[in-house]
DNA sequence: CTGCCAACTAACCGGACGGTTAGCAAACCG
DNA sequence: CGGTTTGCTAACCGTCCGGTTAGTTGGCAG
């Protein structure tokens, strides 16, 4: 079966997700215009809103993606982790390589603020949920020994922070491979928290191996920043439908 | 003596500053107006522009100022610091306690791309050399003995998420003072990175003791958020010109 | 073939924001 | 005292940006 109508316009919009959260993530919220994401998609900004009603609703939707890759992580470190520091580190492991290939890089947005009141109620919310729970595998850490007696509070907040502050330094394209970055960060989360001495860490992130390559979004990388769609590309549409078909 | 009108001058410069840092930190750059940090001030906006001579140079003299106060702090924990791991964390600590009480909670802004390019030049330069600085200290480390052998890359990397992620949660005005905060801070990198068993940490950050309540700026406090000045403030200031002289 | 709808472009609108200008009042200086 | 400078306000300007509207094109159903 082809894609109907209705999936390509699924995909579509998550293209315009991915390039909108890689930017506001790049640059900041307030500092990424509609025109500007529009452009390295190359179509114009009007374009945009027939996949999302403003600007505002491309951030929150980025939050409800990331808030749904942690409460998934989440559930599955419960079920995979045998104590509290186990199932804290693979939380943490299953969140950031959810992101990073599903959103391309971006880790956390830390510009809540923007969000319209509701959205951003709903995100402290959830957060708040989301905080609590890590904290909590501390707690239970401590009690089955796993975790260092610590501040399940100050903990949390360290753990988040270095995670938050990827995407400052990560570039998926560097010589670190997203899952040596992924290993290299338990490591060291492990290292904060255990109970007991932990095994030698990495002395070169680069050493540790590495799974193939992540796979890469194929729509519209062929266009990307090549300014808006002209008749040209229109007809370019077409041959690749036909071809596609044949 | 009494401040010269120099003095009054710089001092004003310096209240604009923390403004701005403090909005900077907590709403971003780019979601911050000149209208804000002036009404913030209970000035106008024009009367910014005596200060300093566009919205980018603040931001700019933001960033220098946190890398002043990181190099000043490198050099004090050179010094005071006895092997690679006490430098290091004595380096976050100086870094630390500096910024929160000159800047006003602030510790490391994050938009450094909205800078003009010749400043961002400049930053990059300087965190560059900060930060292969505190490498140093992690290979110094190792060797000396006092770290655990890792990536020093990753763990700088860590370290410095976990400190700039700070202005995200702490509020000076909020249970946990702000020397308990660099304590717990202390003992947190203190542990990702000794190569030896680490003495217990706080349980609970709020049980560390801390010193008296950190000074508060003076100057325009009173009239925070007030709105413009009228010809009635003008009177005021007269008054406490004539009471400070007697 | 015909009519309809989805997808998109080009052009436009209103508002906010960075920055400027003119002018006023107090402070300073001889 | 008079003249100049400083510190500020009120009003304004140009630009950019989010969002809208009208119109065009191509695919698709009957």
């Amino acid at each position: 079966m082809f894609p109907t109508r209705e999936d390509v316009h699924g995909i579509k919009r998550l293209e315009v997700l991915r390039e909108a959260a890689a930017s506001f993530n790049f640059k900041g919220y307030h500092a990424t215009s509609m025109n500007e994401i529009a452009a390295s998609l190359g179509v114009t900004k009007a374009a945009l809103y027939h996949y999302f009603p403003n600007k505002n609703s491309l951030l929150a939707a980025c939050f409800e993606h990331a808030m749904d890759a942690a409460f998934a992580s989440l559930e599955r470190a419960r079920k995979d982790g045998r104590n509290g520091r186990e199932r804290l580190v693979l939380t943490m492991s299953y969140y950031v390589a959810q992101l990073i290939n599903e959103l391309n890089c971006c880790v956390v947005l830390m510009e809540e603020q923007a969000l319209e009141p509701e959205d951003h109620a709903k995100l402290v919310r959830q957060r708040d949920r989301f905080e609590r729970a890590l904290r909590a595998f501390i707690r239970e850490g401590i009690e089955d020994g796993s975790v260092v007696p610590c501040d399940p509070k100050l903990a949390i907040f360290v753990i988040l922070g270095a995670m938050n502050w990827v995407p400052k330094w990560f570039k998926p394209s560097g010589v670190w491979k997203s899952d040596q970055l992924n290993a290299a960060l338990a490591q060291m989360f492990e290292r904060l928290v255990s109970s007991s001495p932990v095994a030698d860490m990495a002395r070169d992130v680069g050493d540790l191996p590495s799974r193939a390559e992540p796979p890469v979004s194929l729509i519209s990388l062929a266009r990307r920043g090549r300014g808006p769609r002209t008749g040209q590309d229109r007809k370019i549409d077409k041959k690749i439908k036909a071809g596609g078909k044949r």
